[in-house]
RNA sequence: GCCGGCGUAGCUCAGUCGGCAGAGCGGGGGAUUUGUAAUCCCCAGGUCGCGGGUUCAAGUCCCGCCGCCGGCUCCA
């Protein structure tokens, strides 16, 4: 049998590989320990060779494991205790299964189809399927008192390995039909993990808690819809939410910490300071500014118009309106229609609202001859633009149909996109940072399937866009085809007081829109 | 769009089996003067989101519409 060779704290041993982690621990008489972080000595030699960045914040990033899961593999372990930080994530998940024992105990094993079932920034969810059962919120206390009763049961919590046939078989006797799919999606070759609690098993990846009493606090808090996959083709399963921690006192902060935000959410201030109402009569999604709100945006105005101007752009400003000629040629019709308010015929013309003003812009640049020597020219607007978003992600300010955008153009040679694009995003982050965003994620969203332009200048502006990125310094996530259709841009969603993003500030990089330009 | 919840006085909400619209806070008036938002008394009269329907009678039941809110992978 072949050997691995595990390190603990500062002892080392040879094992045979495919021991459970519970078994390491006792071998180096490790007790209470609740999981494991796992970092394989491959990766740790990797890593040595840069600097000295393997400190315990960083050795998350290598793997949680529960003390079921073999070890396949030479790796440092580190055990996890109840009321550690990575062993929250542990307890989540199992929190998670307990949901699911509790629902089928409740309506009935094989009447309860289980989705998903992760764990969340403070808690977990489970989407399930449950035939014939609408739940309510009045049934969240019924379920919690159910789940109490698991863990009072602590039952321990097994792993099992099954071929694909086995869990299939497994799988389909439950009538667990999601479950089903997702083994189909499960690449060949990597293991199936089923859990197992008492009479309950699921088809799980773990990590799980050694048994159910290790659990801590919980709270089931709110029930959604949510598709399967989260595909609108798919069916609506039911999502149940909880929030969980170690202890009482962490619950409790947090759950005072939501009604505090509560009291902050920009709705319920907007309406208390009169800044801002929906009218009924008027649309879903369109704002009326009330004169105390109005004045608060004009400041807000004014400081960006000043910030603008003295980063050389120049003010225009443009209709709401333009035919269709101007949105084919733009390609709106073609890849934003969805999007874009239905038309207005007027004097055998077809006019529609703008969803964007960049088609306004580039005919403002191609409004006289221009220079190369002009160039960059940035022209600057407070744009107001109508989108038609679905009716159901509307909300508040933060996400309407109708809104003014602070948007520039800036139209440059090719030796200048690097500088202006460095110059744009530093701009926008200077900005944030007035306003005390200080928290925000930076994506990189690359081509969409609908889109124009060929592969390799959208294979060039995108490195343009990430370079600009990393020499300022900052890390990105690639939103894989969230980019718009004319371009890949780098967007900023900041976080709000609930720890939610929002995308504010994006940078696009339009490389096709120069070549109709002539 | 879809699933679920909601829409009653300025705000937060109560209104059970359908039968004459309520409370607290705020606001207005008065009293008191003692202590940091919350002392006492009085008052306020709102198309019960909108439009249909059922009924002798609807905020309460049915249908349609409008709007708001929670969510719609943080992958087994």
């Amino acid at each position: 049998m072949e050997k691995i060779k595990v390190i603990v704290g500062d002892k080392s041993e040879q094992f045979e590989r495919g021991t459970p982690i519970g078994e390491i621990f006792k071998k180096f008489d490790i007790k209470g320990a609740i999981g494991a972080l796992v970092k394989p000595l491959e990766e740790i030699k990797k890593e040595e060779h840069k600097e000295e960045l393997l400190k315990d914040s960083k050795a998350t990033d290598s793997g949680i494991f529960d003390l079921h899961t073999p070890l396949e593999f030479s790796a440092e372990v580190k055990p996890i205790y109840k009321g550690s930080k990575e062993g929250l994530e542990i307890m989540r998940h199992t929190l998670a299964h307990i949901l699911a024992q509790a629902l089928s105990e409740l309506y009935g094993r094989t009447n309860v189809h289980l989705g998903i079932g992760p764990t969340t920034e403070n808690g977990f969810f489970y989407d399930v399927e449950i035939e014939g059962v609408h739940l309510k919120e009045e049934d969240l206390p019924k379920i919690e008192e159910k789940m109490k009763e698991i863990v009072k049961r602590d039952l321990p919590i097994e792993r099992i390995e099954l071929s694909r046939e086995e869990a299939k078989k497994l799988f389909s006797e439950l009538g667990e039909k999601y479950k089903l799919q997702i083994i189909d999606r499960i690449p060949e070759g990597e293991k199936i993990t089923v859990y197992k609690q008492g009479d309950f098993i699921d088809l799980c990846k773990g990590p799980h808690l050694p048994s159910t009493g290790k659990v801590g606090e919980f709270k089931l808090s709110h029930i959604a819809g949510a598709y399967w996959l989260g595909r609108s083709d798919q069916p609506m399963l039911q999502r149940i939410y909880g929030v969980a921690f170690w202890t009482k006192k962490d619950l409790k902060n947090y759950l005072n910490f939501l009604e505090e935000v509560k009291k902050r959410d920009h709705r319920k201030l907007g309406r208390e300071l009169e800044f801002f109402t929906i009218d009924n009569n008027i649309g879903a999604g369109l704002i009326l500014w009330l004169p105390r709100g109005a004045l608060y945006r004009k400041l807000l105005e004014d400081f960006l118009r000043e910030e603008h101007y003295k980063r050389g752009y120049q003010f225009v400003y443009t209709p709401h309106v333009g035919k269709s000629v101007l949105w084919e040629t733009s390609g709106h019709l073609e890849f934003y229609k969805e999007n874009m308010f239905p038309p207005m015929e007027m004097d055998n013309e077809t006019y529609f609202v703008k969803p964007m003003n960049c088609p306004f812009h580039i005919a403002i640049y191609k409004s006289k001859v221009r220079s190369y020597r002009e160039l960059p020219l940035r022209f600057f607007e407070l744009g107001t633009v109508y989108r038609y978003e679905l009716s159901g992600v509307l909300h508040g300010l933060l996400r309407v149909r109708g809104f003014t955008q602070d948007d520039a153009h800036i139209i440059c040679t090719e030796e200048q996109v690097e500088g202006e694009i460095k110059k744009a995003l530093k701009f926008a982050l200077d900005i944030l940072k007035v306003f005390g965003f200080n928290e925000y994620k930076v994506y990189i969203s690359t081509r969409p399937e609908k889109s124009v332009g060929d592969d390799h200048r959208w294979e060039v502006a995108t490195n343009a866009l990430i370079k600009a990125v990393t020499d300022l310094g900052l890390d990105y996530d690639i939103d894989e085809g969230g980019g718009a259709f004319y371009g890949p841009k780098i967007d900023i969603k900041v976080k709000d007081a609930i720890g939610r993003f929002w995308q504010l500030s994006t940078i696009q990089f339009d490389f096709n829109s120069p070549k109709g330009l002539t």
